[in-house]
DNA sequence: CTCATATGAGACATCATTGCCTCATGATTC
DNA sequence: GAATCATGAGGCAATGATGTCTCATATGAG
């Protein structure tokens, strides 16, 4: 019988995150004691260092997408779709941030995919921008940038307990259309 | 004689940056060869690798002070002030970026640097906030942080080549203003 | 030219991390 | 209660990074 027991995993997962978004050069060990597992039982889900990333960047990946399909799947606009994804993203900003910190690392499916959702990214905002909502001087690829950017700064304000989750994520939407926007 | 040689060590500085900026986990021999320099040399300039973080971040701080300081010598208000040292930082942004990864790694003095210039930079946005310059919605810590999220994205585009380091802060500054100004 | 200095290449020992292993323990299922 | 499974603790060898060293060479000053 197949069980899965997921605490042990997930915790270390959720470790990970924590440990390698402030210190990238963390070990195993750090991040075993931060989950609060031992070390072997980190080897006996995640074979190596490699695969632990690995493992790291599909997850945040698909937590990123299912949390936006799940935004936007009843968004009546493009210009709702991305309010809505905003507030989506900013508490798995930390997913986001791993993925871009080492993409060198990556394996090419995933750099594809990576790509891919920046595509989509890039896609909803050109949707957006017929629907009137941003200003001609800023290229699509600026505005894509300044979402990200502003995700991160709203995360910072959330994991600094500045902010909550939706407050932050009102004020970016706000900063973002009011700075990018017609 | 007391004589300075800068090639070598400001080559190390440069290709130290430049290689933890993509790849945090990067080995000296990494750093090294992308210097065009031998191990041994790194070694002879920095005693070891937590001596190399520690100037890079002294380096950072010194350059982006300095950077900051010449910008701002000039201006006539506050909201100049800022836009000048928009300008100023966006080519040093990996130095700040640096600062910023792994600010646990840090020394007390350096942390302590790290949270004045942090200070230096509420208190402008406090001033120009006396000029009529920000919106009342706006928190200063938010403005700081979209402040710096703004140079961050502006530096990317620049660094894939999307735009040039004035077009660049042009647009951050637009982005910037219209996002949090009044 | 002569000397001093900085350098590159490489050898070397040391250390930390990694990956694998076993064994005893605790939890869960039947 | 018995059996099964995941786990924690810890030992162990292999690997890779680090820090130190020597030596030959190149560069630059006097």
């Amino acid at each position: 019988m197949i069980r899965v027991k997921l605490s042990s995993r997930a915790a270390v997962i959720e470790a990970a995150f924590l440990t390698f978004a402030t210190h990238p050069t963390a070990t195993l060990t750090d991040v075993a004691k931060t989950a609060g597992v031992g070390r072997a039982t980190l080897h006996r889900h995640f074979a190596s260092r490699d695969a632990l990333m690995e493992t790291l960047a599909r997850v945040a990946m698909e937590e990123l997408n299912a949390a936006v399909e799940d935004a936007t799947k009843n968004a009546t606009s493009y210009g709702q779709a991305l309010e809505q994804t905003l507030h989506a993203i900013i508490p798995l900003a930390n997913r986001q941030w791993f993925l871009s910190s080492d993409t060198a690392a990556m394996s090419d499916d995933l750099t594809e995919l990576y790509a891919k959702d920046r595509a989509e990214l890039c896609d909803a905002i050109e949707h957006a921008r017929i629907e009137g909502l941003f200003s001609s001087d800023a290229t699509t690829d600026w505005i894509a940038d300044v979402f990200d950017a502003l995700v991160y700064a709203a995360w910072g304000q959330v994991r600094d307990e500045k902010l909550t989750p939706k407050q932050a994520a009102n004020l970016a939407w706000t900063t973002f259309i009011n700075g990018v926007g017609k």
